[in-house]
DNA sequence: CAAACTGTATTAAGAATAATAGTACACTTA
DNA sequence: TAAGTGTACTATTATTCTTAATACAGTTTG
């Protein structure tokens, strides 16, 4: 179900809010479906209960999920589904723009601040790093 | 002359290593420029002389910049101009097409990604993370 | 009801890395 | 010669992530 980097700087409970998240977005997980739980999860992945938890908390707060203590996780429904379609036809201008970017001397770094500032902008502040 | 961020996940002798290649990159620092001293920048930055001289060793080992012992630190001529009229355009049609993948429900952890895929399918492999 | 499952909370310890501190050596320049 | 340069090394501190081991409250199921 997942794909962890241990070696990343990018902790593994950061990575799981992430592949969740897309998971949620892109209704792999359907609405109110429910989620494994910590511990079967955690069994599955062989990492800590706690580290699934903490990811578990983050995606709440983020309302990505709500959870029910004696229940479990579930998909939060609000989050409405994506036009998959849409979002590949910008994805491919954006490779392109991306690759001429690179042919022109930028950095893959200074591309991601690039790309990180727009969205503070345009959001409000969000994590560090 | 620096911004560093001390909370972010970034080590800051990184943060120094991207903001270094950005100002020779974009010739702010001139070809065979002297950069300051690994203690003056040190003393400027109230950060240990250790870590300006981690950033130093990997700007050379990416030649950036080379060093001659009992001189100083020198900015790599080789590092050609980029054409930052051109780049700056590029980087408007990125702005407007991250804007819409933002609209489009796209999160920028997902964008951010996507990015340092194309970068590594492209240029072979980076720096984890 | 009882057992087994859920989420949640807490404390402690381990591991890894970044950063600092302090010192030293070789080289260049004024 | 003295001061400034890069470079190297060891040790220590600090931070963060992860694990470990419990514990408690609620739900579900036999």
């Amino acid at each position: 179900m997942f794909e962890l980097d241990m070696r990343s700087r990018k902790p593994i409970y950061e990575q799981l809010v992430e592949k969740l998240k897309e998971l949620i977005i892109n209704e792999v997980l359907k609405p109110d479906e429910q989620l494994p739980s910590v511990r079967t999860l955690a069994q599955q992945l062989t990492i800590n209960p706690n580290t699934i938890q903490k990811a578990y908390r983050e995606l709440e707060i983020q309302s990505f999920i709500y959870s029910i203590k004696g229940k479990g996780s579930f998909v939060n429904p609000q989050t409405q589904k994506k036009d998959n379609l849409k979002i590949a036809a910008v994805k491919h201008e954006l490779e392109k723009l991306v690759l001429e970017a690179f042919y022109l001397g930028v950095s893959v770094e200074e591309l991601l601040k690039f790309i990180e500032e727009i969205d503070v902008s345009k959001r409000g502040g969000d994590k560090i790093d």
